[in-house]
DNA sequence: TTTATACTTTACCTAACGAGAATATATAGT
DNA sequence: ACTATATATTCTCGTTAGGTAAAGTATAAA
């Protein structure tokens, strides 16, 4: 008898284990979420931003000794600012023509230190 | 009297606070350690891997599986997977024509949830 | 030793993005 | 009002990198 070809059958992708793929399903991250994770971990992942932040641990900062301490113009720390500002990551103040930036808060730093034990750990 | 303009005078960027900048380049993360911190973040970075590695959280998966389950091509799987194992976040056994995926360890769950607090911290 | 399956790799295309230059805005001093 | 300084923004450019398509590799079954 001849073997009856069905439209799901066309799929070119054979399901190997559909279990497995249905408890993935139902454990996996939902779109909004995975997509904010990764947006700060996108933020995170330029070096010199990586730096910028390594900086504001210390001390509270003004734009400009940032663009010296880093060796960058000081229209690019700006831009970095603006996008560390808008993910929440840093806050400021501004004092006359002065802008002082500082930490929003310590999530950031507990992020860089796991981030660096994976670093060490290799 | 005529003021004389000196070399250092002709600078262009203007050190606001020459004292901030002493500690702020003492204490700013090297360029090795903030170049190999910036790199596993831009590796997270991104969506498709975020899913990826969260479905792994879960479970062992084979890449066919993956690639249904996030429905995606199993080529790009492929090469995220190639990725997170260069970076090393994830390690894979062979069985037969099959490439079983594990995380490769726990750092990279710690991480994440580390992330999801910020997130969620709004 | 063919054929099919599971995965990897190479090549390419396009969009995203960091950075510099130029311009704009704001604040302070004269 | 004018000038200088501090920061922000707009525009543009060059590079990077995710995704697709296609070719390559490897393993297993017929």
């Amino acid at each position: 008898m001849k073997k009856i070809i069905k439209d799901e059958d066309m799929c070119e992708v054979h399901v190997t284990h559909p279990e497995n793929i249905q408890q993935a399903l139902c454990h996996q991250l939902d779109d909004e979420k995975s997509q904010k994770l990764a947006e700060i971990f996108k933020i995170l992942g330029v070096p010199s931003r990586i730096k910028l932040l390594s900086l504001l641990i210390n001390e509270e900062m003004c734009v400009c000794d940032i663009a010296e301490a880093l060796n960058m113009e000081q229209s690019a720390i700006s831009h970095q600012l603006r996008v560390l500002r808008d993910a929440h990551l840093v806050k400021f103040r501004k004092e006359g023509k002065e802008a002082w930036y500082t930490l929003d808060d310590d999530h950031v730093v507990k992020l860089m230190n796991q981030g660096m034990e994976h670093i060490m750990h290799l």
